[in-house]
DNA sequence: AGTGAAACGACCGTAGA
DNA sequence: TCTACGGTCGTTTCACT
C-alpha cells in the first residue's frame, strides 16, 4: 500500500515522465468509465484492433501509469461520516503517519508542507465513531500535538489518481 | 461526475445501508487487487461458480456499492506537484465548488464544515503551474476569500473510495 | 507497433435444484 | 441464490507486415 515498486526507499521512483498519444489517452478514458470494458469494445471506440489495445493496456499497467481497481462507496456500506483531519506533530512525522496508516478507518494519509504536517482522511459510521477515532486512536498516537477536523458535507468532484510517492 | 444516480437533487440518495457477507467482501477484495480479474478466477479464489460471482458483481455495481475503474498515477504523467487547498468563501459555497470542479487541474472537491468551507486537491506539473493555478484560476473565482495550500510531500496510505454525495 | 486467423477460455442467458 | 450447460463473443498466441 505504501511500498514503492522499485528503487531505494525515499528515492524518486520515476524521474522520467511519460508521453501518451491520443490513442492511449482514449483507452484510459474508456477504462475510467468502465474498468471491465472488453479490449474488443475499446478497440472499436478508439479505432484499433483488440490485440493492439491489449498490448497498450499491458504496457500502461506494467509501467505503473494506470491501474484498474474496484472502488467502494462508504455511504452504501454504512459509513455516513467522512472527514479530513489536519494534524500537527512533534518530532518525526513519518512514524506518526505510519501509525495512522495502520488504523483501518483511515483510508488516506499524506505528509504535507504547510500549517499541517499531514492530512488524514477518515471513514466512520457516525459522529460517535468519529469522536472515538479522534480521541482514542488518532490523538493517542505519540507525537500528535493537535488535530483539526473538516467534516465532509458533500462531494462535488472526484477523479481517481494514485501515486505521489 | 456530480450527478446523483436517482432521486431529487440534494436528497440522500441511499438512506439504506447494505450488509455484505464474507463472500461478497472477498469478491470485492479480489477486484481491488485487480479489476480485470476474470469471474472464473475470482470464483476459484472465493469458492463459488463463475455465474454466481458474475451475479454478485452485477448486483454490487448496479446497487452502487462498488465500481471498477482505471486510476492513473499523476507522477508518471509528469504531474510532480500535488497539493490540498483549503478554501474560505463568502456567500454560496456550492457555486464556488462547482467552478472549482470545472478546472481540470482540480481532481477533488468536497464541501466541509470547519475552518475551511471546502477542500480541493490539485495536480500540477511544477511549482510555477501551482502558483498560476492559485492566482489566475482558484483565487480568481468570485467569492473566494482566502486559500491555504498544503503541498504533498509523500503519500503514506491510499485506499480507494467514492461517494459521500 | 500494427493486423488477421484459429484455438482456447470467458461470458451470458436460460433452466433447474 | 446457487449450479449446470451451450451458444456467443472475447482473448491469446503466432505468423506476418
Amino acid at each position: 500500500m505504501s511500498a514503492d515498486p522499485k528503487g531505494k526507499a525515499g528515492a524518486r521512483p520515476t524521474p522520467k515522465p511519460m508521453q501518451l498519444d491520443d490513442v492511449s489517452k482514449a483507452i484510459i478514458e474508456q477504462l475510467q468509465a468502465d474498468g471491465r470494458r472488453s479490449y474488443a469494445e475499446i478497440g472499436k471506440a478508439v479505432g484499433l484492433s483488440e490485440a493492439a489495445v491489449r498490448q497498450r493496456v499491458q504496457k500502461l499497467t506494467d509501467s505503473g501509469v494506470m491501474q484498474v481497481v474496484a472502488v467502494t462507496d462508504p455511504m452504501q456500506l454504512g459509513f455516513y461520516r467522512q472527514a479530513m483531519i489536519g494534524i500537527r506533530v512533534a518530532g518525526d512525522t513519518t512514524k506518526v503517519a505510519e501509525a495512522l496508516g495502520r488504523i483501518s478507518a483511515v483510508d488516506y494519509v499524506v505528509l504535507t508542507a504547510g500549517s499541517f504536517d499531514m492530512l488524514a482522511e477518515v471513514v466512520c459510521e457516525n459522529d460517535d465513531d468519529l469522536i472515538n477515532l479522534l480521541n482514542k486512536e488518532i490523538r493517542a498516537i505519540e507525537g500528535v500535538q493537535s488535530t483539526e477536523t473538516f467534516v465532509y458535507l458533500k462531494l462535488i468532484k472526484q477523479f481517481y489518481n494514485w501515486g505521489t510517492r
